[in-house]
Formats: structure tokens, sequence, C-alpha cells
DNA sequence: AAAGAACCAATCATCCTACCTTTAAAATGA
DNA sequence: TCATTTTAAAGGTAGGATGATTGGTTCTTT
């Protein structure tokens, strides 16, 4: 019947603000912020008002302060720091299985709604992993590439909670599963034609099957359950 | 070669103290904890300090404060809390595909990994589903035997970071998924059996598809992709 | 006695001033 | 040129004062 008009705390809705800047990429990860000084003037609030809004924001790990030095930008979204938070105590191998049920799920359901130029992104990304270890074997655009094509497959699941989660959750992991070990990237890239085509013939079976086979290649080096890492 | 001596910031132990007190349950879901005076005390350190925690901690969605009354616990973990509010900004179609795609990893670790505890837990909480249904059809109770069902196949799985996401994503939304329809719980219990004995028998296939059946039933009747809910 | 109004105490919210600690960079000197 | 010292800037902590909101209590009115 009535909205719940909500009476928010005048440091919420500084930090609303703050986060908004982060998240709308205003502030740039990494980039350091203006001082409190300066920002309690545009926001025209007080000393410990601002303060309490930028606490929040570092537990939460969008930001980072470094006495003597400055406010800087560590992270563009909630999830994706708590996530990361998370993740860094997992081990490896969890976190794969993890990223397996999420890969399967979004290539099934790429299959029902993916559009044509999903398609054809997934064929450029593809090619330039081709492209990327034929010959020199880049192994830093591959990477870049092959996370662009998982990426783009989830994208095209047309479902948003799925695709936060996968970033969030993956987009700094990728760095140490892809790099840690030196891959013949030729081995993991004969999973992609085989992908794309069943979706592209929206065959879920098949696009399922695929993705097993790319992810137990990634897995077996990690069957032991305490292969934890601190930091990605 | 080194750890990081970590000189972390006053208000951040001061945090960390709270944070612990909430996960660890010695301060319970929907209580009141102390107010600011006495916690300034008890910790030792001033009122910008703590309130600087405190905020931080209401900002995560651990802690909510209402002026006037006092501040109350809200969640029991970083995780859940981030995940609650996301996931409230999702519609129940998302919320169900996540669910499916974890279920499915789940059922298929669990068959490798299973105790035979797992299994009688198992087969203890879906003869609670059964017993619900029969008669006097008590969803209630149903529903929180369906649920620790799951939540007993996912912990069979034996991986930390599935058990945790799976459970901070749909503790709150079992409720609104399994309430707002009146569901006839004979048919979603058949699921459970097949399950069952798949797990029992280390048969991935046969449980995956089981699953599959299983979330098929809840999806039916959210295929319409602007299923909004506001607060679950 | 019941209902409403006025009051009050408890609690969080905001602002203020003051001073401390740490850091990076500039100034200094060998 | 290099190492050391100094300094200015930034965030960290403290404590006081006042405002705003809430829930409960008390008082009035009917």
């Amino acid at each position: 019947m009535f909205e719940k008009l909500e009476k928010q705390t005048l440091s919420g809705r500084v930090y609303a603000q703050i986060e908004a800047l982060i998240t709308g990429g205003e502030w740039e990860i990494g980039s350091r912020i203006p001082r409190e000084a300066d920002l309690m003037e545009q926001l025209g609030v007080s000393r410990n008002t601002l303060r309490e809004a930028i606490r929040g924001l570092v537990q939460v790990g969008l930001l980072e302060t470094r006495q003597g030095d400055g406010t800087f930008v560590t992270a563009s979204s909630e999830l994706s720091a708590i996530l990361h938070k998370r993740i860094s105590r997992s081990s490896i191998l969890e976190a794969l299985e993890v990223q397996h049920a999420l890969d399967r799920e979004a290539a099934a359901l790429a299959c029902e709604r993916r559009t044509d130029d999903d398609l054809t992104q997934m064929e450029r990304y593809a090619a330039a992993c081709r492209q990327a270890m034929s010959g020199s074997e880049d192994h830093e655009a591959f990477k870049d590439a092959d996370w662009n094509l998982h990426r783009t497959v989830v994208a095209a699941s047309r479902n948003r909670l799925l695709a936060d989660l996968y970033e969030s959750l993956f987009e700094k992991l990728q760095v140490s599963i892809l790099a840690n070990r030196s891959i013949s990237g030729t081995r993991y890239e004969i999973g992609h034609p085989t992908l794309i085509a069943a979706i592209r013939d929206r065959d879920a079976e098949r696009a399922i099957r695929s993705v097993d086979d790319y992810i137990a290649h990634f897995k077996a080096p990690h069957e032991r359950p305490d292969d934890n890492w601190t930091d990605v």
C-alpha cells in the first residue's frame, strides 16, 4: 500500500553517494580520492559524518586508507569486495568447483537465450585466444581473451545475478589460475570451438559437456583439498 | 618470508572484535547490543572510534541502528548480509537458476565425498518432509525439513565456499519460494528419494538429473524474467 | 476505566575543536 | 650523488556539546 519512505542517516547518504561514484566508475580503481577536508566541503558535512561513511566503505572493501598518504579506491562493487575477501580464504579447488557450477548453468542458459551478437563476440574472443597461443605464446593476451570469452557466455545467460557473482568471484582469481602454471594454451583452447558450436546450435547437453572438459583440465593439478592460497 | 605484520587501525580492530562476537554467535541475531557509552568503556576507545567501527558493521549489514532505540544485530556474516542485499534486487527466476547451478554441483560432489553419516541425515530430513506433508500438510515443517535436506547435500560436497555461498544466498529466500505458492508438497517430495538414492550409489549423473527435475518444478511458475520482488 | 495528550528518559546522530601518528616529499649536508 | 633530516600533508583518536528520534510513563479528559 505505502512505500517505505526511508529516512536514511546522513552518513548513510554520504556512503551511498561515494559508493555511486565508485561503482559508476567515476573514481577508478587505484586512484586517490580527495582528502577529507575537500570532501567535507563538497558534501557539506562534518568530519565525523564523512569519516563514518568512509570507514563503512573501507570495511566493505571499496576503499583503503593509508595514514599520512591518502585514501584509495580498491574495488568497484560491494559484492566483488566481499567475495574477494571470502574467496581468498578458500582453496583453488573449491573456487574451481564453484566456477564449474556457474559455468555449466551459464552455458546451458546461453543456449536458450543467446543472440547472434553474443555469438559473434564469442567467436572473436576465441580467435584472440588462438592467435595469442600461436607462435609467440603470449600468455597474458590468452588469459584476457579467455576471460572475456567466459564473461560473454555468462552474459549471454541473461541472468544478472549469475553474471555479477561470476565476475565478482573470479575476476581476480583468473590471474592465479592461469598464471601460476605454465599452461600450454593449445590444450585449453580446444574446448572453445566445441562450446561455441554447442551454443550456436542451442545444444545445452553438448555445451555442458564441453564445459566439463574445460574445467577438468584446470582441476587436475588441484585434487588435494588443502591447497590454500592467501593472496590472489 | 615475512608475515605482513599488520598495523591495523584502532577502529578496525574494534570492528574485528565486534564482528567476531556476531559471527561467533555470542550476539544473536535480533538482539540489542550494549549502548555506545558502555561499549566505549568496555573497549576503552573514544566515541568516534567506536562509532566508526559500528558504522562499518552497519554498512556491511551486520548491524542496524535505530536512533532513540538502540543498535541491533541483523545478520551473522558479511557474506550473507551482502548477498542478501544483492539478491533482494534480483528476480526469483534468476535466484532459482543460480540455486540450480549450485545444487547440481553440490549433488555431483556429494556423490564423491559423502559419508554414511551424511546419508543417514539426508534420510532423516527426507522422512521429515514426508511426514510434514502426510495428512495435516504442515507447510512450515516441510519447508524447514526440505531446507535442511538441501543444506546437508551441500555440506556433503565438502566445499566450504560452495556451502557458504549457498546458505548465504538462499537462507532467507527459501521462505518466499516455498511460502508464496501453495505447494502440494507431494510433488516436490518425489525428488528426494531419487536424489538420495543416487548419492548413496555415488551416481553423479542420476543425482544431477534428479536435481534438474526438482528445480524444474519451482521454475515453472517463474518463466517471466521481470518477476522482481523487493523484500524477502 | 479508556483514550488521548503531554512529558521524559534513553539512545543514536551530528558537529566541533584539539592533538597525535604516519607518510611522502622536500630540504639539507657530507 | 647519496644519505640524513626536516617539514607539510594526510589520516587517526579523543572528548565535549547539542540535536533528533523513539519508547515508555504519566497526566488529563471524557
